[in-house]
DNA sequence: AGCACGCCGACT
DNA sequence: GTCGGCGTGCTC
């Protein structure tokens, strides 16, 4: 393909100079080396020698210099066929280390997560007959069969030689050796399809076709961010394939980000109506050699489109021209392990770094993204209406103090009149319960002992499908114990509170005739059995979907009216700052679910505090009014983004030692105006897979440059041996 | 991350 | 008396 940018040629470091190269490790910087006889290039992949072993790092620069001359060691050559490191990557891999505090290396690592796309392609070389055979070669009956056989059928491998000529391999390895046979070259890796910008689009309303011309303009106009803000069912995914198909006619490769969970069939359907071909996945699912083939096609600049999961942003692309992240919104683009970073915020730094626009789509934007918006750094394009003629969902709050359920039950009287009168209209409802499982909380009936995970401060969940107690943490399981391991009573143990699974006995029990099925990360592990319970939707062959999260993303349901929103508060407390704020979007996410088609839909939300902004808000379809007060309530207590946060998360197996650091940590602190230093406090999860956890978090006004501070800070104590020190600048969740 | 070195229990 | 457990530390 065309590589449309006009990058300056690398910087190239001749033999026998000193070099950085950084190393896929977590270590404090780049290595130097010396440059062997051969020059190198920025960004080139390299073998160096480390310690007894050999590892692969890229150049990162020149050598400051800094080593002894007799520590330095040459490196041993470059790998072969593969593209060097783009600088766009080089630098966002550089940018993201320093705001996270991680070590260059490990973001390094993320760049390189296949190591095999690093290898050249280990097939057995394919041999054809030297023409003419070479003088005095040797004759004999194998040999000469061997030699006919190659020239009734195509170059074949060593192996496949010998058996179809019916000959020994050590008679195809001598003929090797005289020179009578040779290996072709490697052929070419096969490019994947390019979806194809020319084909024709689908009919875009006025407001849609305004928002893909305005997309369209910004795509030959070097970074910017646009938010492109609408309701489920508003179109935005055609009017992004408009911006999508503008990059690839300009040459350049284009990356769609998108929640895990949210990377479904039909999102591959949409794309490959649009496109002629569907795009390249990337996601943890992808098994190894799919990952080896995309990363490869991805550095060569012969991979048009990628779809991925937040990962997906350190791919090695030469030609960058587009980001998408839809869903913006969703708390699956940060990871929260490792290298905690947002995939939404790096991707914005790679499109600046690269110079090119990021486009982020959302029904319901981040507080963080509209008060971009608001500043001026981000664009918004609305799109107001649901197209086709569908109506918005009406949104009812149930007040579950006025009409509770029955003892023992999860669903109130309104929403069970509801589900009736749905089912009985033979139209489609939704039950949504973000809790898998049967109950979150099992305790013994005699003395009330809770069942608790031994390496996490969890309860144990039963899911009475499988028979066993988990943790949802660690993954801890056991069968339900006959007895209290506490009191020892045989009277057996009550289940407390709801999970889907019990929601569907529920369901089952009231509407025996439904038929019915429950939709979790554990009734469909796989994207095929997502797909067959979404097609069983789409087909009428059910009546009634129970399910998490899962349900509220990604997948459309076009004969759902009904949608019974379990537990609305649910999640609304907990002491987290975004509590709120989240508890809206999944809401209107799975709100968004009903009605699509020509048939209004209803969503049920049943509550214990109806008059909750977050309810008010889904109610009025107040979105604007719920960000403006929470971002009004955020600025008076200055939290992001009107000010800043940084977690740092403290783990050890022993508690007392973990406690003594978390002291001597605090005591190093070099405090001053504009921060503020909580804890240590035990951390919301205060042990996790049998480590004691301390958090503290770091609160500072925009004015602060937080991650010279937190270096400092960390640089003062060194934690003793078995202490992890995990940050996390920008924390989104209560980890 | 590997792969060493290093210091304490069960084997020939 | 050794083989081997994984704890700690270094790799340009």
């Amino acid at each position: 393909m065309t590589v449309a940018t006009a990058t300056p040629p690398p910087a190239e470091f001749s033999p026998g100079s000193r070099i950085a190269v950084l190393l896929p490790l977590p270590l404090a910087g780049a290595y130097e080396y010396r440059v062997g006889a051969e020059p190198v290039v920025a960004g080139a992949f390299v073998r160096v020698p480390l310690g007894r072993r050999e590892a692969v790092g890229v150049v990162w620069g020149p050598g400051p210099g800094a080593v002894d001359e007799a520590r330095l060691r040459p490196i041993l050559g470059p790998l072969p066929a593969v593209p060097p490191l783009p600088a766009e990557l080089r630098a966002l891999t550089d940018w993201v280390a320093a705001y996270t505090l991680a070590p260059p290396g490990a973001v390094l690592k993320m760049a390189m997560s296949v190591p095999a796309a690093l290898q050249p392609p280990r097939l057995p070389p394919r041999l054809r007959a030297v023409a003419p055979p070479p003088a005095g070669l040797k004759a004999s009956p194998a040999r000469a069969r061997v030699l006919a056989q190659l020239e009734q059928m195509p170059p074949a491998s060593a192996a496949d030689l010998a058996r179809a000529a019916g000959v020994g391999p050590l008679v195809v390895r001598g003929l090797f050796a005289a020179r009578a046979l040779e290996p072709l070259p490697d052929p070419p890796e096969p490019d994947p399809p390019r979806p194809d910008p020319a084909r024709p689009g689908p009919a875009l309303s006025p407001a849609q076709a305004a928002a893909a011309a305005e997309l369209r303009a910004a795509l030959g106009a070097g970074f910017s961010v646009t938010l492109l803000d609408g309701v489920t069912g508003s179109g935005k995914t055609e009017v992004y394939f408009e911006a999508v198909a503008a990059a690839l006619a300009a040459g350049r490769q284009v990356l769609v980000l998108l929640p895990e969970i949210a990377l479904s069939a039909q999102w591959l359907e949409r794309f490959t109506r649009r496109f002629g071909c569907p795009p390249l996945v990337w996601h943890s699912e992808v098994g190894e050699a799919r990952r080896r083939d995309t990363w490869r096609a991805v550095a060569r600049g012969a991979a048009g489109v990628v779809v991925g999961a937040r990962s997906a942003l350190f791919l090695p692309f030469p030609a960058l021209g587009l980001i998408v992240v839809d869903e913006e919104h969703d708390g699956a683009f940060k990871q929260e392990d490792g290298v905690c970073y947002h995939a939404r915020d790096m991707a914005v730094v790679r499109g600046r770094l690269g110079g090119f626009p990021v486009l982020l789509a959302s029904a319901t934007p981040a507080l963080e993204t509209m008060a971009n918006v608001q500043a001026g750094r981000y664009r918004r394009l609305a799109l107001p209406d649901r197209h086709a003629g569908a109506a918005l969902p009406r949104i009812v709050a149930v007040d579950l103090r006025r009409a509770p359920p029955p003892r023992g039950r999860w669903l109130g009287p309104d929403l069970e009149a509801a589900l009736a009168e749905t089912l009985a209209a033979g139209e489609q409802a939704m039950l949504y319960l973000n809790r898998r499982g049967y109950a979150p909380l099992t305790l013994c009936k005699k003395c009330g002992f809770r069942l608790r995970c031994p390496h996490c401060s969890a309860w144990l969940v039963e899911h009475r499908r499988r028979g066993r107690l988990l943790c949802h943490h660690c993954g801890h399981a056991i069968t339900r114990p006959d007895t209290c391991p506490d009191c020892g009573s045989e009277e057996g143990f009550a289940a407390c509170g709801p999970g889907v699974e019990r929601v569907a006995e529920e369901a089952a029990f009231l509407f025996p005739q439904a038929r019915l099925a429950v939709m979790t990360s554990d009734t469909c592990a796989g994207p095929a059995a997502a797909a067959a319970l979404v097609e069983a939707m789409a087909e009428r062959r059910l009546d009634l979907l129970v399910g998490t999260q899962i349900v509220a993303k990604g997948y459309h349901f076009p004969h759902l009216t009904l949608v019974g929103v379990v537990d609305a508060d649910l999640g609304l407390d907990g002491g987290d700052l975004r509590a709120a704020e989240r508890t809206f979007q999944l809401l209107s996410q799975v709100a968004g679910r009903a009605g699509r088609a020509e048939r209004p839909g209803r969503v049920l939300l049943q509550s214990w505090q109806p008059d909750h902004p977050v309810m008010r808000a889904l109610v009025a379809g107040d979105r604007d009014g719920f960000l403006a007060r929470e971002a009004a309530s955020r600025r008076e207590a200055g939290m992001p983004p009107y000010g800043r946060l940084a977690a740092l998360i403290l783990s050890g197996e022993d508690e007392a030692a973990l406690d003594g650091f978390a002291a001597r940590l605090a005591r190093a602190a070099p405090l001053r105006d504009g921060i503020d230093l909580l804890g240590p406090a035990p951390a919301p999860l205060a042990l996790l897979r049998g480590r004691h956890r301390r958090r503290f978090l770091v609160k500072a006004t925009r004015a602060v440059a937080l991650q010279a501070w937190l270096r400092d800070w960390l640089g003062r104590a060194a934690p003793p041996a078995g202490i992890r020190v995990q940050v996390d600048v920008d924390p989104t969740g209560f980890q």
